[in-house]
DNA sequence: ACTTTTTGACCGGAA
DNA sequence: CTTCCGGTCAAAAAG
């Protein structure tokens, strides 16, 4: 029925900045000196990972073609690039027992490297993958703690919102000191903190029937 | 120098 | 048994 089919699969990185042209001259270097020898264990199975391509296997002028696909998909819909969602109305879902599912989730805060989400802990982003049944890259996070076997997948939107965002597991350790800025007027990130908070507290009894 | 992010390859379970 | 796909690993790069 739908006539508009998605293809910004094509470019899972919409949301990222073309930050890679700063060491483009060291591609080149890489490319010439291709000495990349894994060192496997002696004795072992010998297993041997096929060597990892360089970071930037595609030159830069392939960087285009991906501008064009994303905005491809943006013809006719408003461009929402500003933070226009300030609907804090998260759908926590949780029919698993340690799995949380959070829809329509807006990000207050979208710096480049940050650590400390709005939900409270330190999470270290360690895949992302593109699935079948979301238009959107998928992002697998794990939390920072040592002990704390706690995972989450993270669909952001091409605009940098958050699609859907499905906690795995429980922290078994308090939240970290959250930088609590004096913040005049808008004190997002304690906000949101606190929302979630009280999902998660949901979560313990909120699934029922499925 | 260190930590985190990026990203292609690899692994294992499900279909 | 084979294929598909989600999840994880790990090297390299970025900050």
């Amino acid at each position: 029925m739908q006539s508009q089919e998605k293809i910004t699969t094509v470019k899972p990185v919409a949301s990222r900045p073309f930050s890679s042209f700063s060491s483009f001259s060291k591609l080149l270097k890489d490319f010439t000196t291709t000495g990349s020898t894994r060192i496997t264990s002696p004795g072992e199975t010998a297993i041997v990972r096929r060597p990892k391509a360089r970071r930037f296997a595609s030159p830069p002028s392939d960087l285009s073609t991906g501008l064009t696909a994303t905005m491809l998909q943006d013809g006719g819909s408003d461009t929402t690039h500003e933070q226009m969602v300030v609907d804090t109305e998260q759908q926590a879902v949780s029919c698993d027992e340690h799995q949380t599912v959070f829809h329509n989730i807006n990000k207050p805060i979208h710096g480049a490297r940050n650590r400390l989400s709005y939900d409270g802990y330190n999470w270290r982003k360690y895949g992302q993958k593109q699935v079948k049944g979301s238009e959107f890259p998928r992002s697998y996070y794990k939390c920072t703690y040592p002990t704390c076997p706690v995972k989450r997948k993270v669909e952001t939107t091409l605009d940098g919102q958050i699609a859907e965002i499905v906690y795995n597991g429980e922290h078994n350790h308090p939240k970290p000191h959250l930088p609590k800025k004096p913040v005049s007027s808008t004190g997002t990130e304690v906000v949101i903190a606190d929302v979630y908070d009280a999902g998660a507290e949901s979560q313990l009894g909120g699934c029922n029937g499925l």
